[in-house]
DNA sequence: CTGAAAGCGCTTACAG
DNA sequence: CTGAAAGCGCTTACAG
């Protein structure tokens, strides 16, 4: 045995089995705390692992128990998504849980046009489940899952079904931001948004309407500007909203709604004295920029905690169901002051 | 077979085996291409394999093979880290030369106090080899990695020898923005710098000095501010700055930057025309602000891509040696125009 | 409470 | 060029 310690080979369960003078089952047994096992032979197992430092070999524990204790992540791929603090808050929750749990978790990136990435995985049989970041109308990724009949769920709302999601209450809180606003004075309401392929964006569009429905607005007093994926598509919306005379504009995400603020400020319009200016995602630079802007805070490393521990109840064979999680927080901020 | 099928179980080399008359020798040889086999048996048996889409369990190879064919990658778990873009762009890279070489990535988060994530996939024998993705003067997870003698490189900058890196160059970019800056006529220069306990922050900072000093400036028009880690410290540090008369503001980081850019907007110090103001990283945001500001802009994307490839090269047996990717741009801007 | 044995799905000397 | 057999390091009925 000194001689594998010296070739930093690794113990097996094997030389512990033959060390200790009883048989690999019953090392197993102590180790997995599975069988009956006195608490003696137990004890003088787990001494000596401790004392060697042994930690089993977890491929061959995957090969004989057919599971791999991996979790695939698919990631969006794109530049826009890599500004998106969302995606590396979410992944922090969700390794968080994997890793308490004992499993670990693999990345995947894919496109709009390819999930090469996912298949491999996929193919190869390296996960247990999948975790999916985001839902859009054209998701490969969704498909691919569904024909694969590998259990997966959503960070994300999306209206199949078939899908298993767990999401923050998107529409509800921003209905509720929407609804203080209009309480507050504003009646020409302008949304920009981003692109609507995207669920999390219908959603946050759905609460405003909702919103401004409730509240009694007439239709000729909310304008909508969607889909405003470049930056000149953004300032043309914004410069239409300026001249049909908005007294506020809301942006369905940060980055649109920082773009915003710098245009305004270009345009020598007084925030909020001439028009107030939210966002229904928060960020630190919303949270610092002169002035300071609205916006609705979620906790995404908390939806993903919840995202892990779902996908995990269902591995082990629990009955789960879609549905969102509490806790959001309007911060109000310069912005829409007085 | 057509029970297997119906059961959506899993083909395995055996059913194949029996299925076309050989042994299961012959079909690994067939898949692998290793080993003596003719020709018309590997078709025969790629054929079969395409028609029934098979594919090999990778956790099996795994064991036989002794090798895992993933790779950890270590990322910093705290919130300023979420913000940053450089860490999606550059785990895109990772996975994208990963996955064209049959590697998978798997996440471990890490934090200044605790490298739990990375303990569990060390000790587990989950990853060949381990991409660490920012260096800093006290990370646990480079001894952590030294001591279990894992293959690893770094992505990113480090004075200890025995530690394997790929980095941008840093140093050279910022000595050659910061050069220009002087050449243009800024003679009182500011740097605000983050955590200087990063090395990528030192880097930097060095590159800035070799360029001042270059340039023969006295000592007492480079003024210093470093491991502004806070809002308010960096605001003072601004004010000292303005107070001093500095007539060019570089920040080592886009975060500290755009801060700046805020600071200044509300002080109605007008940039460029009463200050000139740089940033040491790009960000779209630097890019799209009023007025646009002057940057290195380097590709993390391409960076990821490079320090997969050495990794892989390692896990080889090649020889690697540290260095530095060629690639970045001076990005000239608004704010240090005139 | 404990152990001998078969099995998980591959790979790889070795022999023919 | 092909195959029988041992092996990778675990788990888990089954028997005692």
């Amino acid at each position: 045995l000194s001689d594998l310690r010296e070739k930093k080979q690794v113990y097996t369960i094997d030389d512990i089995a033959r060390e200790l003078g009883v048989s690999k089952t019953t090392v197993s047994r102590a180790i997995s705390g599975k069988g009956r096992i006195s608490d003696k032979t137990r004890c003088r197992v787990q001494d000596f692992i401790q004392a060697h430092n042994y930690h089993p070999n977890a491929v061959a524990k995957s090969l004989a128990q057919n599971r791999t204790s991996n979790l695939g992540l698919v990631l969006p791929g794109d530049e826009r998504a890599a500004e998106d603090p969302f995606f590396q808050d979410l992944m922090g929750g969700i390794c968080e849980v994997a890793s308490a749990n004992d499993y670990d978790v693999l990345i995947s990136m894919v496109s709009e046009t390819s999930s090469a990435q996912l298949d491999r995985i996929l193919r190869n049989h390296k996960v247990d489940g999948v975790i999916v970041s985001r839902s859009t109308t054209n998701a490969l990724e969704v498909d691919r899952l569904l024909q694969e009949e590998l259990p997966f769920v959503l960070a994300g709302y999306s209206p199949d079904p078939r899908v298993l999601y767990v999401d923050n209450e998107n529409q509800q809180a921003c209905a509720e931001l929407t609804s203080l606003l209009i309480e507050r004075g504003c009646h020409r309401l302008g949304l920009l948004g981003g692109d609507e392929r995207h669920y999390v964006t219908t959603s946050r569009r759905d609460g405003f309407l909702t919103a401004c429905h409730q509240a009694g607005l007439p239709e000729e007093d909310i304008h909508l500007y969607m889909n405003l994926n470049s930056f000149s598509a953004a300032e043309e919306a914004l410069s239409a909203l300026l001249n049909w005379g908005a007294d506020c504009i809301i942006c369905t995400d940060e980055h649109l709604c920082s773009q915003a603020l710098d245009y305004l400020r270009r345009q020598q319009v007084s925030i909020p004295q001439e028009l107030r200016l939210a966002s229904f995602y928060d960020s630190s630079l919303l949270a610092h920029s002169t002035p300071s802007v609205t916006s609705l805070h979620f906790d995404a490393w908390e939806l993903g905690k919840a995202v892990c521990q779902r996908m995990l109840s269902q591995l082990e064979g629990k009955e789960v169901q879609s549905g969102t999680i509490p806790g959001y927080h309007i911060m109000l901020r310069d912005s829409t002051m007085a």
